[in-house]
DNA sequence: TAGGATGCCTACTGGACGGTATGCGTCCGC
DNA sequence: GCGGACGCATACCGTCCAGTAGGCATCCTA
């Protein structure tokens, strides 16, 4: 048992360098060699725990699952929800490596084909559901799609992260999403819910 | 001189055929072999245009300075502008090989450090303008920020772009832009400026 | 028509990379 | 207290890749 749980450590120190160097280079110029000595491992210990770079990576995104699971809604008003569901994501990006990591390499197509379109679908549908939900409670403009809007929202969060992350290394990511929703509220929610939304991060 | 115009074809077919394989495996994946079977070229041809790997992305990069350049505006309506730009934007992705392969090459950042700054800061540049002259035309709300406001459209419009490839190669690309600024444009114009506007593409 | 420049071709090189083979220490079950 | 599995270390291999060297044809100029 003492045995397995040194194993798990290396495990994870491998798991957390690799979704570093892939966050940092993204996959295909990400080196084993830079994750290893990252990591402090040799060769034959990280090939013990993953048979392949490729296996890794997909390691590394099944991060992001995790977080999504691991969320869960504060507030009793949907679109509240909403708003801090961006923001939770948003603070994973700048402290969670896995996250970091496994958003390069959603966002990298090409690579792999199958995983990214999943995460992505997860997204949409999350917020899809959270938009329903404010639909029923009627916070909702009667005109909006529900999944066109959903599909928006996810876009311009990982439009904003990208270009956050850009040109100021994910510093002001918090800002600029309040921003977004600045403006992005008028058009999705009526007047007397806007009054009760909280568009800054909440605690 | 008829000399010369042979290069230059050759020139140009290395270009596009660079721009589109850095546009499916990115910089790091995309190898010079695929670059010189796609152009029906040799290394030699290559190698005398364009003097690295580097050298030649940073030349597809290019390629998107020379679209920016090359829109005029149509429209006397600021934001009429803007959202033609867009929809300009999005067609040149849809057809233009140099404008993809500029655009991947921006958004992975790492592999060279300067350039996809610059990019990213045009485009904001360009749509902080555009907004200040809607501002001047006294069609946007007083409160909003202009430069707060150029960053969520420049970043959403770049999110927006980027799940659509993932999820439909581009196909979605207009219908999603259309979604944008449906959502958008209630929070950042007035309402009597908002009903001269056509949220759909126009010829 | 000579001769240099332009534009391109082919064969090659050195290095780095992902992955493997094999071996060795340590602990756990019996 | 011993045998075997677990967990890891190290040396190595084949492949592929960006880039180079040097030659050669075609054209422009004089």
């Amino acid at each position: 048992m003492a045995r397995q749980a040194r194993a798990l450590a290396t495990r994870q120190a491998v798991l957390v360098a690799a979704a570093e160097v892939f966050d940092e280079r993204g996959y295909a110029a990400a080196t084993m060699s830079e994750i290893l000595d990252r990591a402090g491992v040799t060769k034959g210990a990280l090939y013990f725990h993953f048979r392949s770079k490729e296996e890794l990576a997909l390691a590394v995104i099944e991060g992001q699952g995790v977080f999504i699971s691991g969320w869960t809604p504060a507030s009793d008003s949907p679109v509240q929800n909403l708003i801090d569901l961006g923001y939770a994501f948003a603070r994973a990006l700048q402290t969670d490596p896995l996250v970091r990591g496994s958003i390069r390499l959603t966002i990298e197509h090409g690579s792999f084909t199958q995983p990214q379109l999943a995460a992505y679908q997860g997204w949409m549908d999350t917020v899809r559901e959270l938009l329903e939900h404010a639909r029923e409670a009627g916070d909702l403009h009667p005109g909006v799609d529900l999944t066109a809007a959903a599909g928006v929202i996810t876009g311009a969060v990982t439009g904003i992260q990208l270009s956050s992350q850009v040109l100021a290394d994910r510093q002001d990511l918090v800002q600029r999403l309040s921003d977004l929703w600045t403006l992005l509220l008028p058009g999705l929610v009526q007047p007397h819910a806007l009054a009760r939304l909280s568009v800054a991060e909440r605690a």
